[in-house]
DNA sequence: TTGAAAGCGGTACCAT
DNA sequence: ATGGTACCGCTTTCAA
């Protein structure tokens, strides 16, 4: 394997002048440039990043920890965390934790030890106990999707609540007062706010919560077909099905088709988060819509600035609002899409991300809020966003309640 | 930062007494051990890998790489290689290449920089110049789905040509003369071959190719959408679409979708490649299903094989052999999933695949080798897999000519 | 059974 | 502008 001493000999000149070149750092004659350049294009070298990254203690690599590769809507924030990585020379590496602490710590300790330069995790859920080494090594770190309660980190996140609500508001506008809720994993704070919002809208609606309409578990769409048939063969009532996210609903759908009952015209169904290549082939499913594209995006712009040490200041929270997208399984009449935006609110285009990072250029925040003032009502765009708030030396991740208790209190200008 | 010698002074041995421990190689007494643990345990220590793999020239991470994270297929061979690998104490690391050959060159760089213990590439297509430098940096590297001319190593991809024929086969028997391609990038071998199946399947039928209803150009959903609007305003007549993969359909759905054709009424559409997410949310595409998630068990298997020295010989070749899953989009009046498989060929079963691979056990080709024989037509299992052919010390990779030449000769029978 | 010491392949400081 | 030279943290003989 071909080192930096072989290209100097080659090239005539000392291992410093080819460690200069390479690093881009320090003089270098045009001279020796182009007998370096040719001596490393004769023997292939490529610098050892083991050998660079000891001694620099550093490296060009951001892991992503998600929980389930396969999902759309993870694969979907890759694109987002890669496209602003790449443009600033980051390599991204995906680990996937299977939604399985264990994993997770694995992946936690093998990122350490491989020395990246930052992480962004969709946590597996629970404790901060598998994230907490990354605390400790001081490691840069975003949290995207799940808050960790007690883990101090940035975050982007969807408005979980308000876009539960909204989703059962719908289902409640359709007539359905009797609405079953196949939720994930208590442990995730997805889970929990999203409960809260189904909670909250009904409670609005006046209609009494029925618990044992209620059920939850993991994340896996066995499970969520489990339960379902449980809550099928139970012979309680229910007219429609709202899913905590995707795989939920595809769960909750197995089930329903295996009892041969018809959605929407005997269960109504609607889920959180879309499975766009599904919804490309048959619009089928009603989804509350996340931007997980720019969901990345943002993410990876606060992960850099936390790299480069710009951005200093305490626990920063971007809140990010899903949307109403009407198919054919909730049964509305209209079935179309519905862009749901406070009024207050801003779009992020996706020029703006793109311009965004450049050196100089705005951080998150100043885009954010740019966003934010810009009441823009466009076209459809994936990688768009609506920003709900943003927060910046944000408290730490609170309990639900207290969430849903502000996110109540927050007016909105969509209904 | 913690490092292996403050483990040693705070334990009270010295660091090569440390280093055996962590490393598990070497006599540490009971004492030290326990010492040595309580040490490790105290100031959260981790291993650098990267001082590590100076050193040894080792790491535990493979990389995978792939043209388009988002699509399913890719998705799925990637829990196939994680899957396998995490129980030989390997972590995988993906990279995005975006099917551009600069990405993909990129990643080979970073991987060989990072000392990667091995590679699995589903290449970009065109010449194996991004892959060169794995050959000569002898980095194990085993190919998957994409066969590259010229770039002599492990494979285990599918039976396109006689999947397509296959596929072609059903449109045929459905009464469609005038069907059109949608291909990919010709730059790909998988695009050549399946359009020769689709030549074959034509040719034995006794129908005349119209040229005209052939397109070609990247593996872009926009791309295919394009041409098939394209095609759709030239005039000329076609009654269905045969799309040769998953994201050519949905570029052909849409500009169908755009110009008001039903599916499959007035056109119908088959393609390569299931979307199992979107099957699940409504049964609709007609596809010719590959077993992705064997594939990348596979590959991982042979992967290790090389990496451990236990397999020196020539080039290897495993294809897989894809199944027909009949669903509304091509008009077929028994819309039932059907097995194809041809007389003498074995199923996979995952069983098999799990024993597989420990210490001792069978390599790839015998797990192959033993399915081959055992002609077991079983209930459909994900992780199930046809083998078309097993080719030891295999010929390089050779024109598509040539390999439709050897299909159309090798009798298969399932017609 | 343990410890001393020599690197692995770069980087970066300090002279020249 | 370039070269000499200590490391970075761990592994691995070799001696004790």
């Amino acid at each position: 394997m071909a080192t930096i001493h072989d290209v100097a000999t080659r090239a005539g000149v000392s291992r410093s002048t080819v460690s200069r070149f390479i690093s881009g750092r320090g003089y270098v004659s045009p001279d020796a440039r182009a007998r370096i350049t040719a001596a490393i294009e004769e023997i292939g070298f490529v610098p050892n990043a083991m050998a660079r990254g000891l001694k620099t203690r550093r490296s060009s690599l951001i892991a992503l920890l998600v929980p389930e590769i396969v999902n759309s809507f993870y694969t979907t924030i890759l694109r987002g965390v890669e496209d602003v990585a790449n443009r600033h020379g980051f390599q991204v590496i995906v680990g996937n934790t299977d939604e399985t602490g264990a994993k997770e710590r694995a992946y936690v300790e093998l990122m350490i030890a491989s020395q990246v330069a930052g992480v962004i995790v969709a946590a597996v859920g629970g404790t901060a106990a598998s994230l907490e080494p990354l605390l400790q090594k001081r490691v840069p770190t975003v949290l995207i999707d799940r808050a960790i309660d007690g883990f101090e980190a940035d975050i982007v996140k969807g408005d979980n609540v308000d876009g539960m609500a909204e989703l059962a508001r719908h289902l409640l506008s359709l007539g359905h007062r009797q609405i079953a809720l196949v939720n994930g994993d208590l442990a995730t704070a997805v889970a929990r706010e999203r409960e809260a919002g189904y909670r909250r809208a009904l409670a609005e609606a006046e209609v009494a919560v029925d618990d044992a309409l209620i059920s939850s578990g993991d994340w896996f769409i066995d499970d969520a077909e489990r339960r379902t048939s449980a809550l099928l063969a139970s012979g309680r009532p229910f007219t429609a099905i709202l899913a905590a996210n995707n795989f939920m609903a595809i769960g909750a759908l197995r089930a329903l088709r295996q009892r041969g009952l018809r959605v929407p015209e005997e269960i109504a169904l609607a889920c959180f988060d879309d499975i766009e290549q599904a919804a490309e082939i048959e619009p089928f499913l009603t989804v509350m819509a996340q931007p997980a594209y720019t969901m990345g995006t943002l993410a990876m712009q606060m992960l850099l600035e936390r790299m480069g040490g710009h951005e200093r200041g305490g626990r920063r929270e971007i809140v990010l609002a899903s949307h109403l997208v009407i198919r054919r399984s909730s049964g509305a009449r209209d079935a179309r899409p519905v862009q749901s935006g406070a009024v207050g609110n801003g779009r992020i285009a996706a020029a703006e991300l793109v311009a965004n990072g450049d050196d100089g250029s705005p951080s998150a925040e100043d885009v954010a809020v740019v966003a934010l003032a810009s009441v823009e009502r466009g076209k459809e765009v994936s990688a768009f966003g609506t920003v709900t708030s943003i927060a910046k030396d944000a408290a730490p991740n609170r309990s639900v309640e207290g969430a849903a208790r502000d996110a109540a209190a927050t007016p909105r200008g969509d209904e």
